[in-house]
RNA sequence: GUUCCGGUAGCUCAGCUGGAUAGAGCAACUGCCUUCUAAGCAGUAGGUCAUUGGUUCGAAUCCAAUCCGGAACACCA
């Protein structure tokens, strides 16, 4: 049991002895005790005035003696400020939790509890590689997925692959007009780089195509339009003209992209890809065999990213398998009534009475759309799994779409419904703003992976503390400070937040970082193989009997944490609640390493003062290295014996 | 226009289910390597917690309004 949780018993325990009230352990405020004061964790007793009728001192007076008469096995001894009661716990129970949690690898990790969760990350499209964005997205599912399974869920990660739709047609389309057959093999390019080429060729024609046909509308020659576009961009056209619009930026801004859209939508190379695509979707054998293999390069590409990464999946879905559920669900929303159709024959759903607009499901020609799709894979996932929760790892921006998923199930009944979670995610931007592809800002993984490793290696390098390290342990070495200062500078801000990514101080290997705390327990393993195996043996028999420094209670109580620190960063589905304690622990930890007292360390292992102090600092240690370790796992980080 | 998210030190961020004098890291400055790894430690400096009002014993934290920044509201995905 966690030390917090135990003093809010015992304070709920003895207010309602002492003033006949019926309060529970959620109704005690407790929080760590100021430096300045003594004792480890305060209790807040404001509260407690309206129906003790004292003062808050006297209150707080009152239940401490309470507390030390009646649990003097956890509270050893109290004082009172104004309205707070500032505990100091019983040594021994430090010194209990040191001797059977010091070697415990599961310390703080709950026990199965029975639920399943269902993670969906990474879900990238096929006709481009992973960049920053995506990166952000892996480590937080892979992360999350993991700080779950500590808390005792069953996770099941998962990968929703966008395998079909307009853009893959578009790199198809640009390989067949200018790939010379180009393969991963003949050119050695990495797969989804290689396509990823081709997407940008692709763009290039596109813009190349379509910039005539946008010259000429703007000298009002709307010769490339008929029908319905000749309206629109008669209409936009005529717009760009007025002065109200030529004086607002934004609006000119807004019709010149319309029109854009338009010319680009009108030119040849698009009218193919739209072509392919329809091909694709009629089952043609040629266009599926070409969408087959550039795919199966791009997943030779994906995989390999994915394991440079440390990222894993156990269940992977595809949207050419899903993109055409949900119609059935539709249909059945349909009889019931939720749903109506239009004249045009398309079906909607009103979500005006939730505060929301009407949606789309299906197209007037009878096709689904992307909530259409999703609807059905939502069911298909439950189907399989029969998951308590269903999170979704997607950037914000989709906030809407998400919400919207979430009721149309509700109403629809569908027993998945209560246990969506979009675990919503910031975008990540550059110093300068977002990235973009148009203007090439756009930052790729594998190049981020490898610059990260050739810095962590360099410094590692400079740093001159190579000297008992064998050629081959040193790669892997640079790969763990390198991948870990990436995942930790990405993982350490809450999901929510949008995130500056600024390249100089994400390679920096200082302050708050994995590197920090890599450091730390690279330090501890050091001092244990100095001291070693046999003055480790029989710990588990030793029960420390003195007092405890402040130093050596500071770290026993921040491990103790451990647990608490758990539960949190899965109640709020955040990892950086876990690297700001990890950060915590290894600071603390070279606190007390560090300290000296006229050139002799307070906190000494190797010349310990006495045995005694040797063994309990040995119990600290090797727990603080363990939950080091532990934390940096649930960030998908390894850490090293020595650096 | 409507809705949602954010605004804390020069920069990047914690703290936000209300509690004591608002914390880290980076950058700046001062010290500390003959003793368990200096990728470290100790310290100095840096704040009208966007603004205004409210709620109360107490507000960075809750509520309202305003200002600033971002996003969403597609027969796109």
């Amino acid at each position: 049991m966690q030390v917090i949780q135990a003093i809010k018993i015992a304070a709920a325990q003895g207010i309602n002895a002492l003033y006949q009230q019926s309060l529970t352990a959620a109704d005690i405020s407790i929080n760590t005790t100021k430096p300045e004061f003594e004792g480890e964790y305060t209790i807040v007793t404001f509260a407690f005035t309206k129906f003790s009728r004292q003062q808050p001192q006297e209150t707080g007076q009152r239940l401490g003696d309470y507390l030390v008469a009646n649990f003097p096995a956890l509270v050893a001894r109290f004082n009172v400020v104004k309205g707070f009661l500032n505990i100091t716990i019983a040594t021994d129970y430090w010194t209990g939790f040191l001797q059977t949690q010091y070697n415990n690898p599961r310390h703080g990790l709950q026990a199965p509890n029975g639920k399943k969760v269902m993670v969906e990350y990474s879900s990238p499209n096929t006709n481009k590689p992973l960049h920053l964005g995506h990166l952000r997205n892996n480590f937080l599912g892979y992360s999350v997925s993991e700080i779950l399974k500590a808390n005792g869920y069953e996770v099941v990660k998962a990968n929703l692959v966008n395998d079909r739709g307009i853009h893959i047609c578009k790199s198809m389309l640009a390989w067949q007009l200018l790939g010379n057959g180009e393969t991963p093999a003949s050119s050695g390019k990495k797969g989804d780089h290689l396509v990823g080429d081709y997407y940008v060729l692709f763009e290039q024609l596109l813009k190349d195509q379509a910039s005539p046909i946008i010259n000429r509308v703007q000298s009002g020659d709307y010769s490339d339009f008929q029908g319905e576009t000749l309206q629109k961009i008669t209409t936009l056209g005529a717009a760009l003209q007025k002065p109200a619009v030529q004086a607002d930026q934004e609006k000119l801004g807004k019709i010149e992209d319309e029109i854009k859209e338009l010319a680009r939508n009108q030119t040849l190379i698009m009218q193919q890809a739209k072509t392919m695509l329809q091909q694709w979707e009629a089952g043609d054998p040629a266009v599926h065999s070409l969408w087959a293999m550039m795919n199966g390069w791009v997943y030779e590409g994906f995989d390999a990213t994915y394991k440079a990464l440390g990222i894993d999946f156990d269940k992977m879905y595809y949207e050419s398998e899903t993109y055409l559920l949900g119609k059935d669900l539709v249909a059945n929303g349909l009889d019931k009534g939720i749903l109506f159709r239009k004249e045009d024959n398309s079906v909607w759903i009103d979500l005006t009475a939730d505060g929301l607009d009407q949606k789309l499901l299906l197209r007037g020609d009878g096709t689904s759309v992307y909530m259409t799709q999703d609807l059905g894979t939502a069911r298909l996932k439950y189907e399989e799994y029969k998951m308590d929760k269903s999170l979704y790892v997607v950037a914000d921006e989709q906030n809407y779409h998400f919400k919207v998923l979430q009721l149309i199930l509700q109403k629809l009944g569908e027993p998945s419904a209560p246990g969506i979670v979009h675990l919503s995610y910031g975008m990540v931007e550059l110093p300068n703003g977002r990235m973009k592809s148009r203007e090439g800002t756009v930052v790729d993984a594998d190049d981020m992976i490898t610059e990260m490793v050739t810095t962590a290696g360099n410094q590692t390098r400079e740093s001159g503390k190579l000297k008992n390290f064998s050629e081959d342990e040193l790669q892997p070495l640079y790969e763990m400070i390198g991948l870990g200062a990436m995942k930790f500078f990405l993982l350490r801000v809450d999901p929510k937040k949008r995130m500056v990514f600024n390249p100089e101080e994400s390679i920096d290997l200082h302050g708050f970082t994995a590197t920090f705390v890599q450091y730390a327990h690279a330090r501890i393993k050091s001092i244990l193989r100095e001291v070693g195996a046999e003055a480790q043996q029989g710990l588990e028999h030793f029960r420390y009997a003195g007092e405890l420094q402040p130093l050596e209670k500071a770290l026993i109580l921040l491990n103790e944490q451990f647990e608490v620190i758990l539960d949190q960063a899965a109640a709020e589905y955040s990892p950086s609640v876990i690297a700001s304690y990890a950060f915590q622990l290894a600071q603390q930890f070279n606190s007390f390493y560090g300290e000296k007292v006229n050139g002799k360390y307070t906190y000494s292992i190797l010349d310990a003062e006495s045995e005694e102090k040797k063994k309990l600092r040995l119990q600290i240690i090797i727990l603080t290295a363990n939950t080091i370790a532990q934390s940096m796992r649930l960030l998908g980080i390894r850490v090293p014996e020595r650096m």
